[in-house]
DNA sequence: GAATTTTAGTGATCCTGATCACATTTTTTA
DNA sequence: TAAAAAATGTGATCAGGATCACTAAAATTC
């Protein structure tokens, strides 16, 4: 089992960081665990906070008034998120939504201020993570604006592959979570057009589903889809 | 006329400098003009650098094959952009163009990171700045996921409105340099449905439209539109 | 492990907004 | 200021994807 400072120095942002301020820094993290499918902060709550995941996996999403859900991003293992309230204040942008039993550590935002005027080479880590962020939300309004249906689960599914995939002979195979809903909402497809989608490319030779199991046959073709 | 010193000091992100580091960024500073319809940086570029505005207006945007053009945001005095390039070195996410001859200062790569390391003032500054933007993109996202044609016209009005609106008697006013393929190109709708919608809410009263001017008599009616 | 609930697949239909086509207005250029 | 070019408005049509309705399968509960 990792010390709890072992584990900080997992954690990307905090990498660069001493024995001793990694120290200091556990000593003001707070762990907590969330179970599946609870809500670990809500969009328009008031949040000071910025969590870590240490286990899990966690949808950010928003959500509209009839219920109609858009997962922004998935978050997993040495991943951070609610860094946005943490550094200007405002209300939370996106509900975050533990998808699997999650494990989490969560620094507020007086002991992180304080913490990066001492390491500026954390607020440099940070800054080219937020830029990265942004870079990826950038990469979702293209998809949003320009992709069809087509583009849009070709996106979904070699995103989460890039992030979960693993070789096999026969191609790149992908264990999912996600119910089929919720891969839909990632998309911003309805669910019915999501599964006739993934019929489509069934039928193509691009993949091979088995209930959450999914194969991606052939990744060239499918990145066909995505170029703009 | 301002020296750059004084002008500088404008810059929200500079504003906590001191007069010895502003006089030091001052003379790493590179000025620049861009006439009308100029590119300054195309999606795809490599770059490194951040550009601020002193005058003009600059229009950020992406552009797919067929040359659909998505107006993710519009840049104007005191404004910068290009930091995500700067800070995580990628390629350039969006292309600039500039809607008005602009004139712009231009800070490198190297030249920052020094400041941000001397300054952490600045990184907490950046850092809230971006922090901003993810907040605005995310918005953006939920306006392409969620509003219909209604709700993107009176999103891309009153965001409009906020930035450049005048108080009159009637309602509120903005003279726009923008086109309405423009206007339509950030709603992410036609120009056909945009003109569409556009009239209809002069029939309904919420608009008076006389060419480039366009004043906003009911901002209430219009909120209604982008209520999530 | 049977019963219930939830999730997923699929055909039929509908609707919003894109596209096309063209007239009109505005802007630019000579 | 006339002519050319570009931007804008508007009717007609089209199409992609949402929605609805239902069946089938999978997961959960007891």
């Amino acid at each position: 089992m990792l010390t709890k400072i072992q584990s900080l120095k997992n954690i990307p942002i905090f990498s660069s960081l001493s024995e001793k301020h990694l120290e200091e820094l556990s000593e003001i993290m707070l762990e907590k665990t969330y179970r599946k499918n609870q809500v670990i902060f809500d969009q328009g709550d008031p949040g000071n906070s910025l969590i870590i995941i240490k286990s899990g996996l966690v949808k950010i999403s928003l959500v509209d008034s009839n219920n109609h859900e858009f997962i922004i991003k998935t978050f997993s293992m040495n991943d951070f998120f609610g860094e946005m309230s943490l550094l200007d204040c405002g209300p939370r942008s996106a509900t975050a939504t533990a998808v699997e039993d999650t494990l989490a550590l969560i620094i507020f935002r007086d002991n992180f201020i304080g913490l990066i005027q001492k390491n500026p080479s954390v607020a440099l880590g940070m800054l080219t993570e937020l830029s990265n962020r942004l870079r990826t939300t950038t990469e979702n309004i293209s998809n949003l604006t320009f992709f069809d249906a087509y583009g849009k689960v070709a996106r979904c599914l070699l995103d989460l592959a890039d992030k979960i995939g693993k070789k096999e002979e026969t191609g790149l195979a992908m264990q999912l979570t996600l119910s089929r809903q919720e891969l839909a909402n990632m998309s911003g497809l309805s669910r019915e057009t999501f599964a006739r989608i993934l019929k489509e490319f069934q039928i193509r030779g691009c993949l091979k589903v088995q209930g959450k199991k999914i194969l991606i046959l052939d990744e060239k073709i499918m990145r066909r889809e995505i170029v703009i």
